[in-house]
DNA sequence: TGGTGATCATAC
DNA sequence: GTATGATCACCA
């Protein structure tokens, strides 16, 4: 059942753009080199997707676009992008002066079911594994077809960053099991944050609340501070 | 100006 | 509603 459904994505993502999944590692770097520089109008032509004006009502649209252009696999499921090879692609905002703009967003925040859940079995565990990270131009002077696409790296955690992750998520978990879901706020944790994750602030998702009796509470997400995005950017440029 | 809380599109 | 992809927008 499983692998109809990935099998019925690969197709119907490679039938619309005729670009298939890249089979190696290699091969999806090597795409990676060729749209370094590329402005987001050129990349967007090449599968013939228009440029929206700008990002305000497709918040999600260059992450879909490099998505696409890079053969990975189109889709809602939980599995990373290249599925084949293990890897989530991430795009990243970079300001003018080479910082990131945003945080990035990581996976939901289980607030139920979480019980015996550890670090190791975690959304952000496992999308975190291994990351392709493509920034993105992303100043507001710079119309958003102009915007050039940087150059992308694969990354994975070394020890040190992976035991602060998993500090921090746990630290955070442990509110959420103690049903203190809403004493946290984005404050709390140094690389991974927990922040609102919904259409609105008046959507409601079943948590657990401090007597254990099920809660309804705004969904929340994962996130990875701009500080700990930006340390990985520089640790990229600086060779290490 | 940057960090936090709020929000947007879309598939299923 | 839950998952994917994120950025917007306010205010200290």
């Amino acid at each position: 059942m499983r692998l109809f459904y990935f099998d019925r994505k690969i197709l119907t993502n490679f039938l619309l753009t005729m670009i298939p999944p890249p089979l190696s590692e290699q091969e999806l770097m090597s795409r990676v080199e060729n749209i370094a520089g590329l402005t987001l109008a050129q990349l967007a032509n090449q599968i013939s997707w228009t440029t929206p004006p700008n990002l305000l009502h497709n918040k999600g649209w260059i992450g879909q676009l490099l998505e696409t252009v890079l053969g990975a696999s189109a889709g809602s499921l939980s599995e990373p992008d290249f599925q084949y090879l293990g890897i989530e692609l991430k795009t990243i905002p970079i300001k003018a002066n080479g910082n990131a703009a945003e945080t990035t967003y990581v996976c939901v925040v289980p607030l139920e079911k979480h019980l015996g859940l550890t670090w190791d079995k975690s959304c952000v565990a496992k999308k975190l594994r291994r990351v392709l990270w493509i920034p993105i131009e992303s100043s507001s002077d710079i119309p958003l077809s102009d915007r050039r696409v940087g150059t992308g790296f694969l990354w994975s955690p070394d020890i040190h960053t992976l035991t602060k992750l998993k500090n921090d998520w746990e630290e955070l978990m442990e509110y959420v099991a103690l049903g203190q879901i809403d004493s946290i706020d984005a404050s709390y944790g140094d690389y991974l944050q927990i922040r609102p994750k919904a259409a609105n602030a008046k959507i409601r998702t079943t948590g657990v609340s401090r007597s254990g009796k099920y809660q309804e509470t705004l969904p929340r997400g994962f996130y990875l501070r701009t500080s700990f995005t930006n340390k990985i950017i520089s640790e990229f440029q600086s060779g290490n």
